[in-house]
DNA sequence: AATGTATATGAGTATCTGTTCAGATATGAA
DNA sequence: TTCATATCTGAACAGATACTCATATACATT
């Protein structure tokens, strides 16, 4: 794609060998992307915290978010299909529930980041 | 903006209302949601990644992820508006380092829930 | 001052993302 | 079977994002 990329400008050659041996392997490196743009939209990141409380369904989270149902069904289907959240049914009803409860431990960890001091 | 949001259908009051009380404050929901995102990107992951481990230049980096400097520039730029890297100067080089060394830790975190044990 | 190097920046563009809208599906009740 | 409810789904659109390219800036050397 980009053919002329830093072929004769290269600073510190040590520098980029032992990056790019201490980089994260490209698998893992999607699966957590995945993940924390799973947590990066408000909306989600709020059915997240959510349901980390309590199992809700769909109508009950767009009532919370104050947004329409399609869009939440549409965000749900995101962190379905990411193994994130998981339903069970009762009738018409699908209640979510987070597929793992150690997420909201991500969520407190970034969230004491951001008071922690600065370095 | 849209305005028939579940004013009828409304399932579960009592976990709305308690689902309100709990919610995340917005400007606490709006920093979080910054934060993962700047780790949702595959070449921004890589940056911090490697940028936790020896500080570097532009160009090393560009190396490193084999994309333009450009590029790199740019991922920089947004890294540092949100406060998660500086840099400093020597001669022509600007060096760049994380901000907060625990930025590692999130993304440790982050790798520990992708192997544990689902529920 | 003139040149070279490292990086920053703005504009333009292609892609991604999140929403709306219309309609489909699944379950339960009459 | 017919109707109602809860949810899902695909298409279409608007806004956000990440890149490229050209150019600007900052510092060092001559």
């Amino acid at each position: 794609m980009n053919s002329d990329r830093c072929v004769s400008r290269i600073v510190h050659q040590e520098k980029v060998d032992l990056a790019k041996s201490q980089d994260l392997d490209p698998g893992k490196v999607e699966k957590l992307c995945q993940l924390f743009k799973a947590f990066s939209e408000p909306g989600r990141l709020r059915i997240l915290h959510a349901l980390l409380h309590q199992e809700m369904c769909v109508c009950d989270l767009a009532a919370m978010l104050e947004v329409s149902e399609s869009a939440v069904s549409h965000q749900l289907r995101l962190l379905r299909t990411m193994g994130l959240v998981v339903n069970r049914r009762d009738g018409t009803v699908l209640y979510y529930r987070p597929a793992n409860i150690r997420l909201i431990e991500l969520i407190d960890f970034a969230g004491s980041l951001l008071e922690s001091p600065k370095k």
